[in-house]
DNA sequence: AGGGTATGTGACCGGTCAGTAACTTATCAC
DNA sequence: GTGATAAGTTACTGACCGGTCACATACCCT
C-alpha cells in the first residue's frame, strides 16, 4: 500500500535522470539496493524487495546481477569509491598542509553527517553480517580498510610524526571507533562529538619538540 | 558428518561440569549459543543449529528459552556481565591509580585475545546485525555501551585529567576501534597493536602541566 | 514401585528467501 | 513496419528457519 506508492515514487524521481534520459533499470536496482542495504542491513534485504522499492521484479533484478552476492559485493565497491571521493575532496582543500587535511577529515566527519540515517560504516558492517569467508564482499572490506590505514600512516609521515606508523593508527582507530558509535548512538555523535579536539591533541603530542619529558 | 561428531565432543565436554554433576540442558544450550552466536554471528546461527551442537534439540530448546530473541537478549546481558567482570579484574590491580588502571585496560585487551577467534564486540556486531528497533537485544548494547563511556568519564575525573570527558570519549573511542579493528584484520591486531602506546600519549597530554602552548 | 519431572523424537506449519522458467509487452533502431 | 533488445508478469522450486504438537523415554526422589 504506502509502500508501493512511496516505491514507485522513488522509481519515478531516479527514472527521470539529470539529462531526461530514461535510466537503465540496472541502475535503478543498484542505487536502490546501496540504500536499502545501508540502512536495513545486508542480510535483512531481500532481493525481492530491492526489486520492488526500485519499482521493477526480481526477474528483471537477475538479468542485470548474476547473484547477490556479486551485487553486495558492487555495493561495497561503490561505498570504496564514494569514500575515497569524499576524502580526496577535504584533503585537497588544504594542499601541502597534512596536518590541517587530517583534522579536516575528522571535523567534516563528525559534522556532516550527524543525522539519523546514519547507520555506521558500510565496511564494517558488512564484515559482520557476512560470514562466508570466501564471500566476494570480504576482499573489498578488506583491502579497502588496509588501504586506509595507509593512508593514514602516511599523512602521519607528512606531518614528520615522531612514530608515523603509530600516530597513523591511532587516528585511523579514532575514526573507526567514531563511525560506529553513530550506530550505538543514534541522533547525537555519542563519544564522537569532540574526536576533533582529541586529533589536534593527539598530532601536537606527536610533532614538534616533545614536552619537558614525563617520567614513567 | 563431522559436524555431529564435533556437536557430541562438544556437548559431552559441556555435560560433565567441574563438581561431577550433570549440567542442565539449559546451561548447555546456552553456553553453545553463546560460542556459536559470537563466532557465527547472530542471524547465521539457527535454533536448530545451536540445538544440535548442544547435543539435544530444538524441542528442549523452546522449553528453556521463550524465543530465539530472548536467547539473543541474554546472550548480550552475559557477555555485558563478562566484559564487567574482566574490567574489574584488571581495574583492581592497581587500586588508587586510574592512571595505571587505564592503561593496563589496553595492555591486557591487547595481549590477551589476539588469536584467531577474535571476531570484534559482540555488543557491536549484534547491533548491526539487529535492525528491528524493538528487538530485546538493542536495549542492553545501548546501555552497556553508555554505562562504558561513563566509567571511561569517571576514570578520566579520577586522572583530574584537564577535560575529562574528552579524554574519556576518546578513550572509549580508541577501545571500540580497536576491537572493531580485530574482525577486519585477522590474526595480527592491524591498527590496535600500539593503542596501549597512544593510550598513554593522550593521557599525558590531558593531564598534568600543559605542554608549552602551540598557538593555532 | 510409582509418580513427577526433565529430556528426546519426528513430524509438521507458515513464512521467507535466492534463483529459474516461460511467456508477454514495451521500446527503439533501421 | 519489422525485428531486435530491454523490461514486466506470474508462477514455481528447493532450501531454510522459527516455532509448535503429540508422544515416547529416561531419570530422580520418596
Amino acid at each position: 500500500m504506502k509502500r508501493t506508492e512511496t516505491a514507485a515514487a522513488t522509481a519515478e524521481a531516479i527514472a527521470d535522470a539529470p539529462c531526461g534520459t530514461k535510466v537503465r533499470v540496472r541502475d535503478r536496482i543498484f542505487e536502490t539496493a546501496c540504500n536499502l542495504f545501508y540502512s536495513q542491513g545486508i542480510r535483512s534485504v531481500g532481493v525481492d524487495a530491492i526489486a520492488n522499492e526500485a519499482g521493477t521484479n526480481k526477474m528483471s533484478f537477475y538479468r542485470s546481477f548474476s547473484s547477490k552476492d556479486e551485487l553486495v559485493a558492487e555495493y561495497l565497491r561503490d561505498s570504496e569509491r564514494q569514500f575515497w571521493e569524499w576524502w580526496d575532496y577535504v584533503v585537497a582543500a588544504y594542499p601541502n598542509d597534512p596536518r590541517r587535511q587530517c583534522e579536516a577529515l575528522f571535523e567534516t566527519q563528525i559534522n556532516n553527517p550527524c543525522d539519523k540515517n546514519m547507520r555506521g560504516c558500510a565496511m564494517a558492517n558488512a564484515a559482520v553480517e557476512i560470514r562466508e569467508e570466501d564471500h566476494p564482499a570480504l576482499a573489498v572490506v578488506r583491502s579497502h580498510k588496509s588501504a586506509i590505514r595507509d593512508r593514514f600512516r602516511q599523512l602521519a609521515r607528512e606531518m614528520k610524526a615522531h612514530e608515523p606508523d603509530v600516530l597513523g593508527d591511532a587516528l585511523m582507530l579514532l575514526m573507526n571507533g567514531s563511525i560506529q558509535s553513530r550506530l550505538i548512538f543514534p541522533g547525537d555523535c555519542g563519544p564522537a562529538v569532540n574526536v576533533a579536539r582529541v586529533v589536534k591533541t593527539l598530532i601536537d603530542a606527536h610533532i614538534g619538540e616533545r614536552c619537558p619529558a614525563k617520567k614513567r
